[in-house]
DNA sequence: TTGTTCAAGTTATAGGCTATTACATTCGCG
DNA sequence: CGCGAATGTAATAGCCTATAACTTGAACAA
């Protein structure tokens, strides 16, 4: 029953729009293996073309991996921008941060993708790639509720960044099952986003301090 | 002048010790590389033995990963020990917490190889890779300089440990340059460092007040 | 010392994947 | 209608993993 994405119909040339198919259709491959999983072959066979009718479209393995993280990303961002608009009790930050964990959890090969393969590092400034990872930061910051962002909202928001990260590659590596599961991933992500609350809290009264001495 | 890792003697039949020299030529391609610029193949010319030989020690590519990620994480176990016993004004858990940044940034294509892969969430309990992933962590809870292992204890071992490995991850990922740059890499661990002596700190006296109450 | 056994290495080969080259088809625009 | 650019195809080179069947030599027993 397999969400069958876009084959190309038979008796037709053409497929229509075999760049976006092989994005999607990579995307489900990677969810289960991430990266190694994807395999230009496979999906070109997938959709119903031949083995090289996807070099129409992308120059190599690496500019269709980069295309599909690009498309995660975006996901992903729709992903905590849904979860922080919910009306819910829970700060946005918090809402923010268990549906990173989530994401990170349930589609973890497209999640080990974004995160820890080498396609973002070498993503060029100005590409699809770069741009769609500083728009997920970006809500990242949105969530912390600063009234304006500077440096120090920033370094929270790396902070708690960073912090989920670590807490979704270390469940990712069973650390949180066994004998040492005295703390849930879910705990650990409530603590994160707690400190990150108060140091954010300290910070801003500081700076406020700050400002009264030098006016 | 790369060091040549113990190639095989000419007009010799056997290696001698192929397999430990598999790891170690395999580690050193991985440096910068990752996983994907493990080859078999290619390991097997470099150490002057036919392509297929290296199957006689290990079952399969995954198999050869597996072992060499299990080496990966006695050497950063190794390096945190020795970061740990240098003597300094600084405590334990900043060594360690600048040490595990330094390897995660300076190593890092062995780095994804322990923390990115699917490698490690797939090795079976009594396993050596298994075994190596448990005893890094315990050094870990050293580094604390608690008293006692607990629950309390393992939870701030754990939530470091996570904090650590993002911020590895983010810089990685470029999010520390740029006009981002408002906060070093090496300024965040310090953070981290201080929240957990801050927390670790309160959840013992919190327990200990526990106790008296209940005595 | 000699003979046998078995771990470790070899050659040959099958099959999968990426990527390129040269050729075919069709879409769209003047 | 007709032509060019975009998109797809067939054929092929080259790299990699992995297996099968054969060879070597080291270690141990008689």
């Amino acid at each position: 029953m397999r969400s069958q994405v876009a084959r190309k119909p038979e008796n037709t040339y053409h497929h229509g729009d075999l760049r976006d198919a092989l994005i999607k259709a990579a995307l489900r491959e990677a969810e289960q293996g991430g990266t190694e999983a994807i395999s230009i072959k496979a999906l070109a066979k997938q959709l119903g073309v031949s083995q090289p009718a996807p070099y129409r479209h992308f120059a190599d393995r690496e500019a269709l991996l980069a295309a599909v993280t690009a498309e995660a990303f975006r996901q992903l961002s729709a992903l905590l921008r849904a979860a922080m608009a919910k009306p819910s009790k829970r700060s946005k930050l918090s809402l923010l941060a268990q549906a990173t964990l989530d994401f990170g959890l349930r589609r973890n090969g497209i999640y080990r993708l974004m995160f820890a393969s080498r396609t973002v590092s070498c993503a060029a400034k100005g590409s699809e790639l770069h741009d769609a990872t500083r728009e997920t930061f970006a809500l990242v910051i949105e969530a912390l509720e600063a009234p304006a962002v500077d440096y120090l909202r920033e370094r929270q928001a790396l902070k708690i960044w960073a912090a989920l990260h670590g807490v979704v590659m270390l469940a990712e590596q069973g650390l949180f099952t066994g004998e040492a599961a005295h703390a849930t991933r879910e705990d650990l992500v409530e603590d994160f986003v707690s400190e990150t609350k108060a140091a954010l809290a300290a910070a801003i009264k500081g700076a406020r301090r700050r400002n009264k001495a030098g006016a």
